[in-house]
DNA sequence: GATGAATGAGCTTTCATTCAT
DNA sequence: AATGAATGAAAGCTCATTCAT
């Protein structure tokens, strides 16, 4: 039996140091270490570093996409599409916090290139059609901004990987549960009616 | 004149390229053409590159935080406090962009060395208050975690430094109104009583 | 082999280098050129400028000072401690002068560190026993301030480095000799008794 | 009355600098802010930073050569004037150890300019006819190498300058006539005839 | 696949020197 | 005489990348 490519090791190591020390800042020995192997040896399995980074971030930017896209053709009232989209993204950053890091830091609103500017965007608009799809089934208030609430969602998501502390499912639900709660019913106490 | 003549420029020019590229991916001589001097020049001004992220990002961040602290020290209902902290957060943002982004993209949240700890802490807690408050005054919704509460409105604002067109005040007073709205009331519509 | 193969390549051209221009006078590219190879490639061998310095000096220097102890615990007569130290002293500076020079030049009395302070110290205590030991024998002037005398002996062998021209042990013994004669029995003539 | 030119100031804050440093490790930013000035000031003195070097240096050692070519035209038995050589040379290291360490230290022996070369074999030689002198008198030994005792005399003394505590005349005069003691009697105790 | 070594470009920083004020 | 600022060359060092073994 071959010995397996150690290639996921590679993208797993590649992501804690850049969410480290940010993409500039790492350097591809620091990377080399902490797989275990010498900086040169990354080039048989990567061909830049760039290439790296990509890597570190794509499938679990597509994973979130994709979630987004299938939630949107779902028949679900705006509030629990909300619900869905905020625990789909927390649960994602609880497995992977290191990659999405990476992803928030160094892609996110970047301007990279089309392809990351384009995916940004779709996934964006996703996130304002919930809110849109709410406005117009009465649902939610009709003087909401929409962009406005998708792009304060979006960032108080992407905050996250700034100070959340990973490997805790239920925490991760909570945390979707009680977000998810102010962006739908606000902070201010209900009237009894 | 405690500094030297074109100390401004410098540090707007940082602010300027550090936004733009990233600190790291950002060099002396990047900054230095943006100025108009060679890159040996700009040590005249500075000790170290660090140096200028700091110079660059300091005076905003103070001025954020002693703004926060003056209004906690206010007797004005929680609602009101949120308001100012939001209007205030985006007026900076507004006037100021690429050096608020510096600090969001290179300091906050990233443990960079105790005096920056600090500074965020403060900021958060301070936020936090706010909630606390309202929640204590009777104001705000019992069941609201504080602490998730106030993430969410740093993480939405400071996601702001991503997509955010500065330059025009009034736009800057409609936004935080619009986010004030959305943390206040939720996007839900209210049920006439 | 423990050491990249160019080791002693490259140490060598530091010490030739460093001697011909001195360490703060000398550029990593000098030494690089000086094995023929690019400045950038030399830190595959060293940490820094300050290493390699050290890796050039420190081997001899030891070299003389275990000398110098082994000696120390012979039974030998003081007279014939002075020739040996002599002795050994001008033949490793005829073997190695380049690294010898360095030594001189860059660090010896210098206190550049606690490390090479205690080096020196030590070399120098151990040289002045062998005249106390002269003195307590009764073979050397009871007059003599030992530790005058060590450090001229010393300022002696160190001026070499200025001087010497290597490459002929012969010359070196005598050389050694001559040295002796002079700090054993000085210029003037002896009457004939 | 105009204020006196700080001349030297510059030269004395020069002297402390090189030799605490040495000349390649000092910055003219160093020799400035020991006088109390700014870099660009010193060129109100200096053309150059080797200029000053040369100045630094150049008093004392004109005033030992000359006084090594006054002795030379007088008629004193050798050994009168190796004591007067040791003398001069170690009273001068008391009164201006910083200048002649850098005389030391960053000229002597170091092929500089035929200037210099031509001062140190001139003051080479006179010493060593010192010991030609004596020999011809036959009051030193005729084995003696003359070339090889006056190298280690002022090897002897040059390397003073790495570990005498200057400020003490009293003390200068002291080890002059210990040095003297021993090139001219040696270690060896003198068996009474 | 991995290694050790080299490359070469680029980086931050230093510094002797110049010059208008 | 002194200053503050700028210059420009060179320094030490880093690093993505290549390649023979």
């Amino acid at each position: 039996m071959p010995r397996p490519s150690r290639w996921d090791d590679v993208v797993a190591a590649a992501a804690r140091v850049f969410s480290q020390k940010g993409f500039g800042g790492a350097s591809l020995e620091d990377v080399a270490n902490e797989v275990g192997m010498l900086k040169g040896s990354l080039y048989n399995y990567i061909t830049s570093k760039e290439d790296l980074l990509f890597a570190v971030v794509r499938p679990d930017a597509e994973e979130l996409l994709s979630h987004a896209r299938q939630l949107h053709a779902k028949d679900l009232p705006a509030s629990e599409k909300l619900r869905q989209i905020a625990l789909v993204h927390i649960e994602i950053i609880d497995r992977h916090l290191p990659y999405v890091s990476v992803y928030v830091q160094e892609i996110a609103g970047r301007g990279i290139s089309q392809e990351w500017t384009d995916m940004d965007r779709e996934y964006m608009s996703l996130v304002e059609q919930v809110f849109v799809e709410g406005v117009g089934a009465g649902d939610f208030d009709s003087a909401l901004d929409t962009k406005m609430a998708a792009r304060s969602l979006i960032g108080a998501l992407n905050w996250m990987t700034r100070w959340y502390e990973p490997g805790d499912p239920a925490q991760a639900r909570a945390k979707a549960a009680q977000l998810s709660d102010i962006f739908l019913s606000g902070a201010l106490a209900r009237r009894k009616g």
